[in-house]
DNA sequence: CTGAAAGCGCTTACAG
DNA sequence: CTGAAAGCGCTTACAG
């Protein structure tokens, strides 16, 4: 850094009126054409590799003066003639502020960042409360700041199933994530095969001789933690267990100490739970402390699964029996999915993933 | 949805060419100002709230119309007139993909969200792997999609000096998270005291008798890994105790199982240490699982403790002792401070954040 | 208080 | 292959 350039943006800017003050110094395509003798046309024609359309060294010219200039095409300006904003919006449904508390949260937000990187696009994210105005939740891209949103939707399945409607209604390109079993005429959605994992764990669980088996979800619930929950009563039909109302609670949070508080009620059962299957891993932290609080033994006293496969699952004691996610490469693939509809016109093309399950020391 | 809006927006529209098909049918000032009868002017000014240029009749008229016609700004066309995108940008260094893994990213990314969200602002988030040219990662403010841009670095501090020397010279308005110890000329930063946390974590151990305390980090570190690893330094020195390189293990990741795979060297140490820090809590539940797999008991035979109490801490046999960083409020706060300095043209304001001591049973 | 006009920085037909 | 011009949708002096 030079001593002038220093001065020149450092504290005297700072002395300005905001009228005052320069605009942002950038460089503009007619500055690039002057200094290189060429039309803007032409220069906009190397910025969007049109190469075809000019000699080569006229095209060698121009990109050394663009990358002497430092030009870089104002991202507005383009967005208003081209009615695209080269970014896609991730819409997260959730009560709580800290609304990427679920690890899974963020496992799809690295896989859409990653994927969105890779093609030089921005990823936007917000999230809303369940319940506000679809059209506040969609303002993102209804009000033109991206071209398509990828959605998590929250709450209860009614609530979801009116969004789902009005969204179908508003028709802006969009993808659902972990939104399952939408219709022929819905959403596109990307999803895991949550209600598989749920199966093969419950199967296990019987398979193990358990007979009652509890589960415990937080209150609040989307359309992944209704897919486990069914997987475990299909399985109780299959294998001819009767299902008790009793044996499944929604209560509390998706943290381990909510979750722990919320045990009580299935874990003082009489007679007593064998095993627990929990709506995820964080659940499961919380039912297995509330177990040792109770003076009982996991396994033996009291078998208990998790969901998701978080980090932690596989090294706390003893290690959770679990469902992996493949939420990642959702992620990745949702984002794509999106951009490549929104390229074409076309509605996006939905996907499932398979979950494969985890068996470790806690069943 | 009607009948005949289905069909115009649904099937039919993706027989149409990408030429063909009309742009996203947004309602723009001009046809509100006919349909109000007034002037394009005055519609600008009720949109910005500016009622004392007209009559409260005019004023809602004008409301009444943009209601109906579902009339918002185009964001484009402002930003490209104000030179203003009313978004920020968040920008982690990471060498992994899965950038947001470190739930305290997420905690950071949480607040800078809910603070955007009330202000009406956009956050756009992106990652780079540590070393690629700062203009790269710097990206969504320089190239203009973002007014300002919160960073989170990450590398070797000989790295990060060299990108805080850039970014000052680069001049674009940003405020660093976890960047301990900028001096007076440097880049505002919000930090949490990460080592007064480390020294208070490792005066509790001294005085709890424990001579030969381990500490252990993954080997990709950021600023407040290594205060949290000077707290640790600091302590042994005020207590008199030999500081001894074998002691002090930068190895693995930020994984519980990379972290069990590296406390080897530390755990098999002779005479062993007694006690073991850790570079956050996801490295304390791996030091924890190999101390079992060794048949060593917690706390009895060693004492771990983690840092940044996630969710699990608290949850997890035994519980772990861990620090507290106010990640959210401090991602609250970083928006907040950078939207002023943008909006005043100064530079933004840097806090400190006071950390918080957690004693469980794992210590 | 309102209306007509310029211009932000691009892209894209349209002539040459 | 290049140049001159229109226009995307706003905001903001400038006259009235």
């Amino acid at each position: 850094m030079t001593e002038a350039r220093r001065k020149g943006v450092g504290r005297h800017a700072a002395a300005l009126s905001v009228a005052e003050r320069p605009r942002r110094l950038r460089v503009t395509m007619r500055e690039v054409a002057r200094a290189a003798g060429v039309s803007i046309q032409t220069v906009s024609n190397v910025v969007n590799g049109r190469s075809s359309h000019m000699t080569p060294e006229t095209e060698s010219r121009v990109s050394k003066v663009i990358e002497e200039l430092g030009f870089r095409p104002n991202p507005s300006a383009q967005g208003l003639r081209l009615a695209r904003t080269q970014t896609l919006s991730f819409i997260v449904l959730d009560p709580s502020p800290h609304f990427l508390a679920d690890p899974m949260t963020d496992l799809f937000l690295s896989g859409l960042g990653e994927e969105l990187r890779e093609r030089s696009c921005g990823l936007l994210i917000s999230s809303d409360i369940p319940g506000v105005p679809l059209q506040q939740i969609l303002e993102p891209v209804v009000g033109g700041r991206a071209d398509g949103a990828v959605i998590f939707l929250s709450g209860d399945p009614e609530l979801r199933q009116r969004y789902l409607v009005e969204l179908r209604a508003i028709d802006q390109p969009c993808i659902l994530l972990q939104e399952h079993g939408t219709g022929e005429n819905d959403i596109p959605a990307v999803c895991a095969d949550d209600r598989a994992g749920s199966l093969d764990l419950c199967r296990h669980l019987i398979s193990a001789g358990h007979e009652r088996i509890g589960f415990l979800t937080a209150s609040h619930s989307w359309s992944a933690i209704e897919e486990r929950m069914e997987g475990y009563l299909t399985a109780h039909l299959e294998a001819g267990l009767e299902l008790q109302s009793s044996l499944v609670r929604r209560a509390g949070d998706f943290t381990p100490l909510g979750a722990a508080a919320a045990s009580g009620d299935l874990l003082d059962l009489h007679p007593r739970v064998t095993a627990v299957m929990c709506g995820n891993d964080l659940i499961a932290l919380g039912v297995a402390k509330a177990a040792r609080d109770r003076g009982l033994s996991i396994p033996g006293d009291l078998a208990i699964t998790g969901f998701d496969n978080f980090d932690f699952a596989a090294a706390v004691d003893p290690p959770l029996t679990t469902v992996r996610i493949p939420g990642y490469e959702m992620g990745r693939y949702a984002a794509n999915a999106l951009l490549e509809a929104v390229d074409k016109g076309d509605a996006p093309v939905g996907r499932d993933f398979s979950t494969e399950v985890f068996l470790r020391g806690s069943t």
